[in-house]
RNA sequence: GCGCAGAUGGCGGAAUCGGUAGACGCGCUGGAUUUAGGUUCCAGUGCCGCAAGGCGUGGGGGUUCGAGUCCCCCUCUGCGCACCA
């Protein structure tokens, strides 16, 4: 028989099934190449990027949240009429292919294809809008090839070179470990402490740029806030002075910068690093130093473990000269300070400076204060160790010409034991010589024009910010490329690619390219570097790459100037700081290599939240914790909603809730988004995913809240079934009810497409919800019916983004079009959103106390007058006078009663 | 240790500007449908109180007719710290 509705697509099932229809809207976007972006001038190009992942072996939730944030954007902007690019790779080079070679024994190479195969399904599966002719994974030598071609023009330019970096060292292993795999202190395999070491290493100029990449957050309007500030604290530009210090009994000196020269006639002390020349010098007479700067080495290179580990020093021997009272301080070797870090040197003022204090309190150093907050003039400073003895005592007394300041002789000394923070603040100078006196600032200025006369210093700009240090002693990753030539000297490779050798055993001791001869040895004696970069530099370009991923004469192209700027940025706040500032030096190093136009790499950023769940555990009588997956625990609550107990599924025995943590596999509290997708299929999962936070915020997983998720998308369902079939006809005169129900289906869009621009896409779908509960109470009469179309016409395109197969589906099978993503945007009709009158809320003294309904058009006075016209408002105003009325329009009367 | 965020019902969250705190969803309670479980539908649900009303946005202070929102102090939690990606 023939449809008896040939105009119509063929009638739907009653039953929403995901898999069905997902799997028919997925073969559809690929029959008609609906994500293909081609270069088009005519056109506004949206460029929507998702950090690409790490290929680790399946997708979670972290992923999915992240890929359905960026995919929501990319497909909001194509309806919105922007020639969209949105591109998928892998970040496939990294430490875990190591690990899992030593584990299982496969090659990193083949775990991580096996894996990026997998995982690209599981993308697939999700339905985002990747075009995949741009897929790229960095391990592949036709990409890396030009990170190689780079960095040998970076050579050429000077802008690599090598120097001395502190790695970790694991002196059973023989090997650098990566701060991840330092636990307390000791190696993650073998247990033993680990040791600080300087090695080798390429380093590539990014302070050369310092002052580019901090000027430019300025114009990085589109970033968080938080983000431009943790990068501006990152690179920490300050101004100070460098100075040179004496050596007693010798010509040579001692340099150090300072960001306080003002606190210069404080320093009683100078700190060096172990390994400074001066420090190796003296230990070589001097056994119990030889053995402290031995025990200066324990421990762990990074900023955290060095800031919090125990300060301990030892005296040099010697001493420095003041660089202008020319009286000796002593030197001491201190485990806080390091040499790859400024001089391997700092002068130390106790009294101005916190941990300068603890150490000299520990040390039983002198603490000298020299400058003293102008209230204090007037009175006795005095400062004592923690052990009660008085080591320093100053004076600030009115003699001291400085403006706006009056002096209080004779006030109660002040007195201190610990650390005031007030110690560290600038002030006025007091017993400090021809400075004295003068103000920080003012002294700033005269010590650095004192030192720069005598040529013993000068003011300086620092960057906290350190070049990058680029070499990693691995295997799987991106040959550095360069060759040792036969006299020691280095050279670029200029055939190119250095491919990395993929057939290999790794065993956990060392990079095994180190001992493949026919890797490192070439022809004449030379050889070639073993180690490979730091996979940064792989992250750091491959959102130009995606422009023009098969260009095989040429890093980039044209059409990378069509396409970039990234014009929206999508990922994890954890990479507010390296990955997005290593990415904007690598763009300014392509920019002044010509390859590309523009000076910053992202407009907008968005950085999403991480996914967290609730933790489960039971403790053994050692203490020991056992956790378990939130989907094994049964949880009980009382008849408010109250947790009162949580059981194990397995045994009935009672669990320990442990809080609520990031998804990982050490507290077993993970989710696996495929279980999901295989349940409710990929809408439900991106919805809810969308619907449960904000993006820029934390994500707490829930399984009932995927049941709701899943539930609106059949309420939605249940509702367009209704309408399939006959279309009404087109006027139908609406009544009261249809008047209301359009009124806040306007208002309700109104909202959502502002929360649309503004990427806040929880109340988006929250406002879809509530168009959908609104269209449900509509009649069953034809104008109902037409109010429930065009509601049902407005949600599919809101929703089309979050949840796109079931928009797309139920777009066709309404008759609204063939594709929803060529239907144009909705727009709110201003007149729906019309009122006759308002409803005010009256206050009197701030506090609610009664509504009243006033005509749209009423002036001021009878709003007022219909206030004050209320009982409820006349029981509250009734006990005094009204002093005051406030009103704002179209919302609230306040009526102040004294 | 340093830098950056955040804190709102039983839970996730909402509240463009300083103007009705708690939208939407979950959970929970009662009811309907169902042989039952599930599903679905209807009603209720910040706390205290019979009510009138009072209290309420981590804690303490302040500005204002009015503060979740602005200012000061404090507490706790999360993220980053250069070799995890």
């Amino acid at each position: 028989m023939m449809n008896p509705n040939p105009g119509h697509p063929d009638a739907m099932h009653d039953e929403y099934d995901p898999q069905a229809i997902e799997t028919a809207a997925q073969r559809y976007w690929d029959e008609h190449e609906s994500f293909k972006a081609v270069e088009d001038s005519t056109r506004e190009k949206f460029y929507c990027l998702s950090m690409f992942p790490y290929p680790s072996g399946r997708l979670h939730m972290g992923h999915v949240r992240n890929y359905t944030i960026g995919d929501v954007i990319a497909r909001y902007q194509r309806m919105r009429g922007k020639n969209v690019l949105q591109p998928m790779g892998w970040d496939a080079f990294g430490l875990p292919a190591e690990n899992a070679a030593i584990q299982h024994g496969i090659p990193p190479s083949q775990w991580t294809r096996s894996n990026i195969a997998y995982m690209k399904a599981q993308l697939q599966r999700l339905g985002f809008g990747y075009d995949w002719d741009r897929e790229l994974a960095t391990c592949d030598p036709d990409y890396y090839r030009w990170e190689q071609w780079l960095f040998t023009r970076l050579i050429d330019k000077g802008l690599a070179y090598r120097a001395k970096a502190v790695v970790n060292w694991d002196p059973v292993d023989q090997t650098v470990l990566a701060n991840e795999q330092v636990i307390d202190g000791k190696g993650w395999r073998s247990g033993a402490p680990v040791e600080r070491r300087e090695i080798e290493q390429w380093s590539v100029r990014i302070t050369d740029y310092a002052q580019e990449l901090l000027d430019a957050i300025e114009t990085l309007e589109g970033w968080p806030e938080q983000v431009r500030t943790m990068q501006r604290n990152w690179i920490g530009r300050s101004e100070g002075v460098y100075m040179e210090f004496g050596l007693a009994g010798s010509d040579a000196v001692l340099g150090i910068y300072t960001t306080r020269p003002d606190t210069l006639m404080g320093v009683t002390y100078m700190a060096v690093a172990a390994d400074h020349p001066l420090a190796q010098e003296a230990a070589r007479t001097d056994p119990t130093l030889a053995a402290f700067l031995d025990e200066c080495r324990l421990g762990g290179a990074s900023e955290a473990a060095l800031e919090t580990m125990e300060k301990k020093g030892h005296p040099l021997g010697r001493d420095a000269l003041h660089p202008i009272t020319g009286k000796r301080v002593p030197i001491y070797a201190a485990n806080f300070v390091l040499m790859g870090y400024g001089t391997g040197a700092v002068m130390s003022v106790p009294a101005h400076d916190e941990r300068d204090f603890h150490f000299a309190c520990k040390y039983g150093l002198p603490i000298r204060p020299v400058v003293v907050p102008a209230s204090w003039q007037g009175r006795e400073i005095y400062i004592k160790t923690m052990t009660g003895t008085s080591v320093g005592h100053a004076r600030l007394t009115g003699e001291y010409p400085v403006a706006g300041v009056t002096g209080e002789p004779g006030c109660d000394p002040l007195q201190w034991e610990t650390w005031d923070e007030r110690f560290e603040q600038p002030g006025i100078l007091v017993d400090s010589g021809p400075f004295t006196g003068l103000t920080s600032a003012a002294a700033f200025d005269a010590i650095a024009a004192w030192l720069e006369e005598r040529g013993r210093g000068h003011k300086r700009v620092n960057f906290r910010l350190r070049d990058w240090g680029v070499s990693r002693q691995r295997y799987w990753g991106c040959p550095i490329p360069v060759v040792r030539t036969a006299d020691g000297g280095l050279r670029g490779e200029t055939d190119l690619p250095v491919r990395l050798p993929e057939d290999v055993v790794v065993d956990g001791s060392g990079s095994p390219l180190k001992r493949m001869p026919a890797f490192s040895e070439l022809a004449n004696g030379e050889t070639r570097e073993t180690d490979t970069f730091d996979t940064f530099f792989e992250s750091s370009w491959y959102y130009a790459r995606y422009c023009c991923p098969d260009n095989d004469r040429a890093m980039l192209d044209e059409r990378a100037n069509y396409w970039l700027p990234v014009d929206q940025y999508v990922g994890g706040i954890e990479h507010a700081v390296l990955h997005l500032l290593y990415a904007r030096f690598f763009h300014k190093l392509m920019r002044d290599e010509g390859l590309v136009s523009c000076d910053e790499p992202f407009t907008r950023l968005l950085t999403q939240g991480m996914v967290v769940a609730e933790t489960w555990y039971r403790e053994d009588a050692g203490g020991r914790k056992t956790w378990y997956n939130p989907a094994d625990v049964e949880v009980t609550r009382d008849d408010k909603g109250k947790l009162i107990a949580a059981v194990l599924r397995a045994d009935g025995q009672p669990v320990t809730f442990g809080g609520v943590e990031k998804m990982s596999k050490s507290k077993n509290n993970g989710v696996d988004p495929q279980v999901l997708i295989d349940r409710y299929g990929a809408d439900t999962v991106r919805l809810y995913t969308m619907f449960t936070s904000p993006p820029d915020q934390s994500l707490e997983w829930s399984d009932e809240g995927v049941e709701g998720a899943a539930r609106f998308l059949r309420r939605l369902w249940a509702l367009a079934i209704t309408e399939r079939g006959e279309r009404p006809a087109a006027a139908v005169a609406p009544g009261d009810a249809e008047r209301a129900a359009r009124r806040e289906i306007h208002a309700t869009l109104r909202k959502a497409l502002y929360d649309y621009e503004r990427h806040q896409f929880n109340t988006v779908v929250s406002g879809c919800m509530t168009i959908v509960n609104t269209l449900y109470r509509l009649e069953d009469s034809p104008a109902g019916r037409s109010v429930r179309r065009e509601g049902l016409g407005l949600i599919l395109r809101l929703l089309g983004p979050i949840a796109p197969h079931v928009a797309h589906h139920l777009w066709r099978e309404l008759g609204f079009g063939d594709d929803i993503l060529a239907a144009p945007w909705p727009m709110v009709d201003e007149e729906a959103l019309v009122q006759d009158s308002i409803e005010y809320v009256v206050q009197v003294n701030g506090k609610v106390r009664a509504k009243v309904e006033v005509p749209a058009d009423a002036e001021r006075g009878a709003i007022e007058r219909a206030a004050l016209a209320n009982d409820n408002v006349q029981r509250f105003v009734a006990d005094g006078t009204v002093r005051k009325i406030v009103l704002v329009p179209n919302k609230l009367v306040n009526i102040v009663v004294g």
